[in-house]
DNA sequence: TTATGCATCTTTGTATGCAATTGACAGCTC
DNA sequence: GAGCTGTCAATTGCATACAAAGATGCATAA
């Protein structure tokens, strides 16, 4: 599964500044796909994650095609890129859906999410390279300041570069795609979690225990502070699973 | 990522015995998909698999629409999904090749295989239920019996529901698929691993370690156990890529 | 009134033709 | 002779037409 091209990207060690702003972020080794099926997939994949498109709505080929100008034919090949990417689920001769999946298999999504994390919290404590703890830490101060802003939409974005910065730390790619994968998956379903503000300092108090322990290179506590993370989090969608069945 | 209808499966917990022999293992709960895109999928993904189109095989649209008597159409959606997979890397307009991933890259899946393994491993120490247990203590001890009769085909068959079996244990179906897919997507680059006899007896003891850790409901140990395993797999791997450059 | 079967209709699956992009090769210039 | 440029062939990308499979709704019978 390649992820290269997901709607979250997973920042790298390099320099920080881009010189020049582009459409779509295109930075990764493997070329560009200007194709129309890449750019409905990429299109199509963020409406999902972003919550324009709710789990359970038709994708209706037809409709798409209309929508974005272009013929059925890259519709369905953006629409089966998504199938196997886990956010679409379709059957045969009876059409795509926003994937729903059940209470149990979200509940497998975030055991397994907390389980990854933890893993690149982990294996980051090991192996960061010093300029990226730097970097980890910088991010993790800004999330400090939002913290008290109390601007949940930004608070979403940093905290996104924060973990991403995390996954990346793990200096092992695949393990990185499979943990952001997870992470997009579970997106849709976890939209409104920073609506609740006090929700924002108990956030960053609880990266703060996993910064602490990359810091000091603490494997097994920068492994359990995430995975502890990850389940506090679990636990706030849970009640909004249940006030919105 | 749905891996539902990847070439291997992990075995549910439900009876064994299957009352009627089929083409392909079509048990899920979603229903089958008998489109020849489908089809073509499950065909290449198990010639890849199978090592009979090598790393590196160029897959021409057209030569496979003529090989399976279809137009060109399905063939590109079956493609499109094994890039999704991974099994499978494209640029546009430049066609498609069997993934031929760097060996840095492999040596990161490998590193994945054995946290994945060994989080499988632990959670199954701590959650499989008896009957489970004592039927993968049944695939153990046939696996035994096997490093004796020195058959290197059918150890590997029984190997991989040894450790199908262990995904399953984890009871969670996310982290068995993800487990899975990275152990199909490296299949390709270890074919030629039980060649070496001697690797029959050696993996059986190896895995002896991670059955009584999970029949003890030791979690850390069955975890140190399947990654130690892993990683002596990877180990045997280095030795193949080497003189097989 | 309700259930069942048939007809039709909508939607997806497949085939095919054309357009666009790429990589190579030949010919030209320096 | 080396390097560049323009043209060409091959292959993929896209559009459209047609076929097939579910879904829907109505009619009819129990």
């Amino acid at each position: 599964m390649s992820l290269d091209d997901l709607p979250t990207r997973i920042p790298q060690a390099g320099p920080e500044s881009e010189p020049v702003v582009r459409r779509v972020d295109r930075a990764s080794p493997q070329a560009d796909k200007v194709t129309r099926a890449e750019e409905l997939r990429l299109q199509l994949a963020d409406e999902i994650v972003r919550g324009v498109l709710a789990p359970g709505s038709g994708l209706d080929e037809t409709d798409i095609a209309r929508r974005f100008s272009v013929s059925r034919t890259p519709v369905r090949e953006a629409l089966r890129q998504l199938v196997a990417s886990g956010l679409v689920e379709s059957r045969a001769h009876r059409g795509a859906v926003v994937a729903q999946p059940s209470i149990e298999r979200l509940t497998e999504m975030f055991e397994a999410m907390a389980e990854l994390e933890a893993l690149c919290a982990g294996l980051a404590a090991e192996r960061m390279p010093a300029a990226e703890r730097q970097k980890l830490e910088a991010i993790h101060e800004e999330l400090r300041v939002l913290s008290y802003a109390g601007n949940p939409e930004r608070f979403h974005e940093v905290n996104e570069r924060f973990h991403n910065a995390i996954y990346a730390g793990s200096q092992n790619g695949y393990i990185a795609e499979m943990t952001l994968a997870t992470r997009v998956r579970v997106q849709p379903f976890r939209r409104a979690q920073f609506r609740n503000l006090g929700r924002l300092a108990k956030s960053h108090a609880e990266h703060d225990r996993v910064v602490v322990a990359i810091m000091r290179g603490d494997k097994a506590g920068a492994a359990a502070a995430m995975r502890a993370h990850i389940e506090l989090v679990r636990g706030e969608y849970e009640l909004y699973a249940v006030s919105h069945p």
